[in-house]
Order: structure tokens, then sequence, then C-alpha cells
RNA sequence: GCGGUUGUAGUCUAGCGGUUAGGACCUGAGCUUCCCGAGCUCAUGACCCGGGUUCAAAUCCCGGCAACCGCACCA
């Protein structure tokens, strides 16, 4: 069984996540739902997030709406740009990219956006085949992967869910700069769904049609993205780069003046990315940023870099790290008719952009998949304590003696400060192994001794260990342990 | 989206034209239990959806949906 199966099993199994409207048979691929324990993991995750990336770096939050009108993607370019050019072949029904395979025929650099007949009129031209069977191929049709939403009784006005998060930060940054008095360079961050209609959604959370992101657009003068002090906080920091075919720790510093990567600002932002996922328990030596070629870049990209984390199912890009230079602004700017420059240091000027967008789902189930251990006895998800979806289990060690009345009193006071958890069924060990499971950390015992003493045990999920600590210094103690 | 395989309780699975649809684990209740899925008793719970063939369908056929594997796609 692949660590794959087991994370499936355990999400299935505890609820972590499963798929969408499940009861019905017709419900479609690619949405899945957060049951209880994800949901907790989940908002820890973006806790995490928040505290390591938005605060560390005074970053501002924004939550903009999923619903955006047409012009918004005319000027993003998603309405042309986000598409897929296909054509079927009518023998075989197999269905091929129309850019690609006229390329591969002629040899030709075939552009990924032209019409729908100058796909047609190359195609014949090159007297492009299937290349499974040699039969003839369809008309193009451009499928583009936003899902269309009508808005008013009529549905007579065309908009879009959104994409990516972002465009709402580039909508609002006009009124988000003014508002709160900001200099550049700054970062605006949001989580929030969206939504692209995927032509074969796979493998769980990572390849979703309703995705959760967490994205950050840094807004920076182009001519001073070397002349940044925050570097010097992570010049030393070895990030870990996919170089010629294998895994490069490089310092800041040195890839900077290597020119591996363009400027101190990008690479600090990698840097506390690279940290960020550190803190999430996926091991270091599972990480890796690769920079892309020109063919797999998004059509907003200058630049761009994946950060990918290796999974039983091979590499997975978790962050896209995009720069995007001034094309979103540009863009709104031009089609809006609005000013979206700012004044830099007396220079008026139209910010350049530098993204990492994250992908939450995935990174969910890449925790998960790195934290699960079997062992001889038992499964235990190795989470780091503060994202573990329970905190703290209280139990009673039997039920008598006052015991499960003592527990609730304790269950009673920890759960306001803490996701805990109260059981008295079944034999203790079998607690203790649910627990595991589902990663929680502490598991608090009611013995004989409290009822003498007021103090119980703390068993460690990772040792198994215990140890016996006062009541009343019980929450300064979880307080401590999970930071 | 294409091709192949598959769809039985929460999970894993037996059954492959007529079964009270069987088991294991889980779950719940009770007994027991002073520390690691122990034991005993009882209980809950399933044939993906729709149509067809047949006296009779979980089982055969068709369609849909989903999952898995490969291909293609994945800003």
């Amino acid at each position: 069984m692949s660590k794959y199966d087991d994370v499936m099993k355990l999400a299935l199994e505890r609820g972590f996540f499963f798929q969408s409207s499940e009861i019905y048979a017709d419900a479609p691929a690619g949405f899945w739902e957060y049951g209880p324990l994800g949901t907790s993991m989940k908002n820890k995750l973006i806790q995490l997030w928040r505290k390591e990336l938005v605060k560390r770096d005074e970053m501002l939050e924004i939550d903009g709406s999923v619903i955006m009108p047409e012009d918004v993607f005319i000027a993003s370019g998603h309405l042309k740009s986000f598409v897929d050019p296909l054509v079927e072949c009518k023998k075989c029904k197999q269905v091929f990219r129309a850019d690609k395979i006229i390329s591969e025929k002629s040899g030709q650099i075939v552009p990924e956006r032209l019409s729908e007949k100058e796909f047609d009129a190359l195609i014949s031209k090159y007297n492009v085949r299937c290349p499974n069977c040699k039969g003839e191929l369809s008309k193009t049709k451009i499928f583009n992967m936003m899902f269309k939403v009508g808005i008013g009784a009529k549905d007579e006005k065309v908009a879009y869910l959104r994409p990516e998060t972002c465009q709402s930060i580039f909508v609002d940054f006009p009124r988000v700069f003014r508002t709160m008095r900001c200099k550049l360079p700054i970062a605006i961050a949001q989580t929030g769904r969206v939504f692209r209609n995927e032509i074969s959604p796979r493998q769980c959370l990572l390849r979703l049609r309703e995705i959760i992101q967490a994205e950050i657009e840094v807004f920076f003068n182009p001519s001073k993205a070397n002349e940044f002090e925050k570097f010097e906080s992570v010049k030393k920091y070895k990030l870990r780069m996919w170089i010629d075919e294998k895994i490069v720790e490089i310092s800041c510093e040195d890839a900077v003046s290597k020119g591996i990567i363009s400027n101190k600002l990008i690479a600090y932002y990698l840097a506390i990315l690279q940290q960020f996922y550190e803190k999430t328990g996926i091991k270091r030596e599972n990480m890796r940023f690769r920079t892309l070629g020109e063919d797999e870049k998004a059509f907003y990209t200058k630049q761009g870099l994946d950060f990918e984390v290796l999974t039983s199912v091979g590499w997975i890009e978790l962050v896209a790290c995009n720069y995007r230079t001034d094309y979103d602004l540009s863009g709104h700017a031009k089609e809006s008719k609005k000013d979206f420059s700012v004044i830099d240091d007396g220079e008026k000027i139209i910010p350049h952009v530098f993204e990492l967008s994250m992908g939450i789902d995935r990174t969910l189930f890449c925790i998960m998949e790195n934290s699960f251990e079997r062992e001889k006895e038992r499964d235990v998800l190795k989470v780091p304590f503060y994202l573990a979806p329970i905190t703290c289990a209280v139990f009673p060690l039997v039920n008598r003696e006052g015991m499960p009345e003592k527990a609730r009193e304790i269950y009673e006071m920890l759960r306001k400060n803490f996701d805990s958890f109260y059981d008295d069924s079944g034999s203790i060990g079998r607690r203790y192994r649910r627990m595991d499971e589902v990663g929680c950390p502490f598991c608090i015992t009611i013995d004989s001794q409290t009822m003498k003493d007021d103090t119980v045990t703390i068993r460690d999920r990772d040792s198994m260990k215990q140890v016996r600590v006062k009541i009343n210094e019980l929450n300064d103690w979880i307080k401590k342990m999970i930071g």
C-alpha cells in the first residue's frame, strides 16, 4: 500500500476530506469537501501562513469576491489566453492540443493564442493528421477553463468565477495602496477559492476544479529590486534549487550573485516561502525550487519557478512563483482607463509584481503524506503540534471513582483555549491509538492519583512517554509546547 | 477527453442469475479494565445511478457518473 493510499484511507475513515456530494451518482469529479478534522487542519495551515509570511513581512491581507465581471478577465488576458485549443480525431476520438500537433508536424513554433480559424488553416496547410491513427481531425475548438456565470434574472451579464485570487488584489490595488498609505515595496495577500474547469481532475486534492489558494503579490519598483534591506536577514539561508538535474543547496546571496535568481527581492521571498514550508513538517530533503522552461510558463509570467514537494506520486507543484512584471496592473489600467501608477521616490511608475501563489489543498495533502507514519503497532500522523487538528484529548483512565467528572471539568477548562476532545469509551489504549492517527499531540489522562493531588498525565504522541503535570499548570504547559 | 480495468456497510472484502447478501476491522451500548487498537455480550450499517433482458438481476446487456492505470492535458 502506498503512502498515497494510506493518506486516502485515513482521510476517508476520519473524515479529513472526501468527495463532494458523494451521495449522488452524478457528482462531478474535482470537487472535494473538508470534514471537521480537515477543516481544523486547513485553518491552522492558513494561520501558519499568516504568521510566517503575512505578519512576518508586514503584508496586507484582503478578501475579494469570487465572481468577477468579464472586463477583469479581458484585462488579465484570461479570456484569450486561459485556454486550450483542442482538436479531436474523427476516427479514433483522441483529443490533442492544436498548437502542439501542428508544431510537431511542421517543425514550426506555433503560437498558443491563435483563433480557431487560424489553427484550422495551419492544420490544412501542413496537412496535419491524427498522430495515432492518421485519421482526419475535427475543427479546432478553443476551450476556456474559466467557469462562466450569468448575473441577473435573465443571465444578461456575463461574469466568471475567478481562476486565481490575485485578480482581486490587482483590481483593488489603487484603493488599498491609497487607503493604507502604502510605500513600495508592499505585499498584498489573500486566501480564497478559485475555479478552473480542468479537463481531467485527478488524485483527490492534487488536481481540483475548485481550489483554495493563498496568494501573495509583491509590488515593487523594478529598478530597485536589488536595493532590498530585508534580504540581509536571509542572505546566508540556503535555498534548495533544481539545477542541472539535481538539487543544489545554495545561499540566497550566492544565488543572486551567480544570476540563478534575478534579484534580492525575489530571493528573499523564495527564502521566506521555503522557511514557511519547513515549519509545516514537510522534510527539507523533499523540497525544491525548479525554474520553469519557456514552454511551461503561464502567459503572464516573465520568469517562473515552481516550489515542489516530493510525494509518493512524484514531485508536486505546491507554489507557483511568478515574476508577472507590470502585466496585470498595466492591463487593468488600460482596460479600466484608471490610473494604476504610484509615486516612488518622486518617480511615477507602474509597480512590478512578484507572486507566490500557493495551493492550500495540495499543501495539506503533502503535509499529511509527509507526516504519516505506519509503525509496528500504530499509525501516527506526526504533524507539527500547531497544525494538529486536535491539540489535546482528555480521558478518564476508568469510568468510576469520579474520574469521568474530573476529566469533564478539565476538558471544559482546556476547550476554551485549544481544540480539545473528550473520550471515555473503551480501553485507554484504543483511545490513545485513535488520537495518534489524527495527529493529536497530547493525551491527558485522569487517574487515581489525580483524585489525590490534582495532577494529570500527559502522553506525548511521538514518544508515547508520559509526564505528570499539575492541573492548574496545564494551560500554560500546552501553550508553551505548541509555540 | 481517449483506451483498459473496476464500482457490495465508515474501511477492506466474499458472493458472479434464485443467498435471511457472508466475513474482518471500525462504530455504538453494556460488562470488564489503574495506561497503549485486550476480553465478553448485544447492536447499527452496503449491492454507484438510470434503463433493459429474465418468472427472477448485486450478478447479464446498454447508458450515465465516479475511481484506478496508461495517454493527452494541467497557466
